[in-house]
DNA sequence: GTGAAAGCGCTAACAT
DNA sequence: ATGTTAGCGCTTTCAC
């Protein structure tokens, strides 16, 4: 059994390097000029006692918790591959700053905004998994605390909003079939997706707008049922136009790698006989079997965008609310690229 | 713009209900009698104040923060699809005791323990993704406030943890191949994964104990390389037996979806030909195709158990630290068993 | 059954 | 360049 003692307090630190309590705050905060004799004093106390500033009283004292809340939906129907890296990347880019996270769970809805909110327990908010039309939005653009979103409701209410630019890689993606002699470009649908979302439908309308600018014939195809079984029972659809120059185009790692398989699976070979390509992390698209053609999704820098706008407002020192957009990076044409002509 | 009123204090409560500051502290907390009329007046008025008492304050005061720490690794390396059902239900169990979960990176190390701790920014801690031999265990150990590992290391240090009973449940795995009468057993191997892991070893071990035990042929078979080409460079000597009563065995959903796969890939029909089990949730395994035979993973009751145990060292009515092994669910037969004789 | 007051550990205005 | 002091908002004695 440890003995419990107390946590060394800045007074301890004071008496220990003979000088006030103030003292051993300013030396912390730098937010006066000591002398370099007390400050190394000051210095060897913390030191020698592994003190550290107590967060509670830091925050009661402050109006600051170094604490941002992070609200994302971890249940079932979200892929955790798809929310993890942006997770990810937003707790590093808070640690940047000497921030910590709160993770929240999307699925206590709005009341856990104005209880974190009302009990300061954070100073900032980051959304995920705004859809459509979101009953989180109203709520949070009534709060004190300044909140970004990551995602693209239908309307904004205000707040600031970072999401990665779908349309762009869209075109991306059906420039690459346009440029390799394609005829038919074929869209693995996602009308199965719960909740209504930006990224779908704006993926989906730009492939279909560019191919048009293209020449390009367009088709979407929606499995009957998630998973596997459902793209299966798609191929006659999917690959009605094989032998024709058929291109096909999926929106995640996991449909390009089902593509992929099913394609092999009938007896195409990727890269020869059809094209497949996706959006994809480079990782993911390298790892496929043939590496897929792919437009990089940039979960990093939307994250960090994000918090790097938080704390512009945090800091006070922000411009007027917007969404903005991350660009894709490059397209990297893999062994998943068919050349024709 | 909106006005940045200040939040009302238990102070504002009080004046408006006309009772003193520690009468409001006493109804919250419910820590002496208060007469049913005066309770009245005072939960109006926080009602009409939308009152909500301040974290740092309580923290500072009543020694305890309402917040635990879960570290956890997010990146690259580890398959969300694994840790974040671990994830959800942790903080689903710490909401229930009305705590907030603060999320640290793994790859913050050791560090990180102490300056949570230090700085009072939490309760206790619960540790995820335990190595055999892993570096925050030490440092850890020595931490004042409460320690739950979620995974088992090679010396616990007089820690709690909470694992999966994968030795179960590998045994029943091989259970269902001998009692369908299998001649092999081929478990797909994970010698690529990063780190050494507990579950890892000791499936494989289990699978091959039991196998012994119950006169089953078998086999480990590494894929040469991560990822789908790899299981099918594997695949000579994963289906060696095929035709022979052949059970392939998986630890993974992932796992087993690609022995799925690859079975059908190389003409065999499981279910019929050649069985493929593996440990996956329930609903992993029956969005298979075609569903698999599984011996479900019990993320949720792991989570609980490991919160349950946290708070019983808060509260200081714990027991003396084990490690805890949450049984495996029922084997469910799906359609990938082939039942022989 | 209720109120007054002390103090948790820190920061920052006001001293000198 | 440093010290003294007044709170931040809450819980919890102590007093009635």
């Amino acid at each position: 059994m440890t003995e419990r003692r107390a946590a060394p307090t800045s007074h301890d630190v004071a008496r220990l390097a003979g000088v006030s309590q103030s003292t051993v705050s300013y030396v912390m905060t730098g937010k006066r000029s000591i002398s370099p004799e007390t400050r190394e004093r000051v210095l060897a106390a913390i030191e020698q006692l592994t003190y550290q500033p107590n967060a509670g009283a830091r925050a009661l004292r402050g109006q600051r918790t170094q604490v941002i809340a992070l609200m994302v939906r971890l249940g079932e129907h979200a892929d955790p591959r798809d929310t993890v890296p942006y997770i990810d990347a937003v707790v590093a880019a808070a640690r940047e700053r000497d921030h910590d996270v709160v993770l929240v769970t999307g699925d206590e809805g709005p009341a856990a905004l104005t209880r974190m909110a009302g009990r300061r327990n954070c100073d900032a908010f980051v959304l995920m998994d705004i859809r459509a039309d979101d009953d989180r939005i109203a709520t949070a653009a009534a709060l004190e605390q300044p909140v970004v979103l990551i995602g693209t409701p239908a309307d904004r209410a205000g707040l600031d909003a970072v999401d990665y630019d779908v349309p762009r890689a869209a075109a991306m993606l059906v420039d690459e079939l346009a440029d390799t002699g394609h005829r038919h470009a074929v869209l693995l649908g996602e009308s199965a997706l719960p909740g209504e979302y930006w990224f779908v439908s704006a993926f989906h309308d730009a492939c279909r707008a560019r191919a048009a600018e293209r020449g390009l014939d367009f088709a979407v195809v929606d499995p009957p049922r998630p998973g596997w079984a459902g793209v299966e029972a798609a191929a006659p659809r999917l690959l009605a136009d094989r032998g024709d120059r058929l291109g096909l185009i999926a929106r995640t790692p996991q449909a390009t790698e089902r593509l992929l398989l099913l394609a092999r699976f009938h007896g195409l070979r990727p890269g020869e006989d059809v094209s497949v390509v996706g959006l994809c992390p480079d990782a993911a698209a390298e790892a496929l079997d043939p590496p897929a053609t792919s437009v990089s999704t940039q979960a990093r820098e939307v994250s960090r965008k994000a918090v790097e706008l938080l704390f512009a407002r945090i800091d006070g020192t922000a411009a007027d609310s917007a969404l903005h957009l991350v660009a894709p990076g490059e397209l990297r044409r893999r062994g998943s690229t068919a050349v024709f002509e």
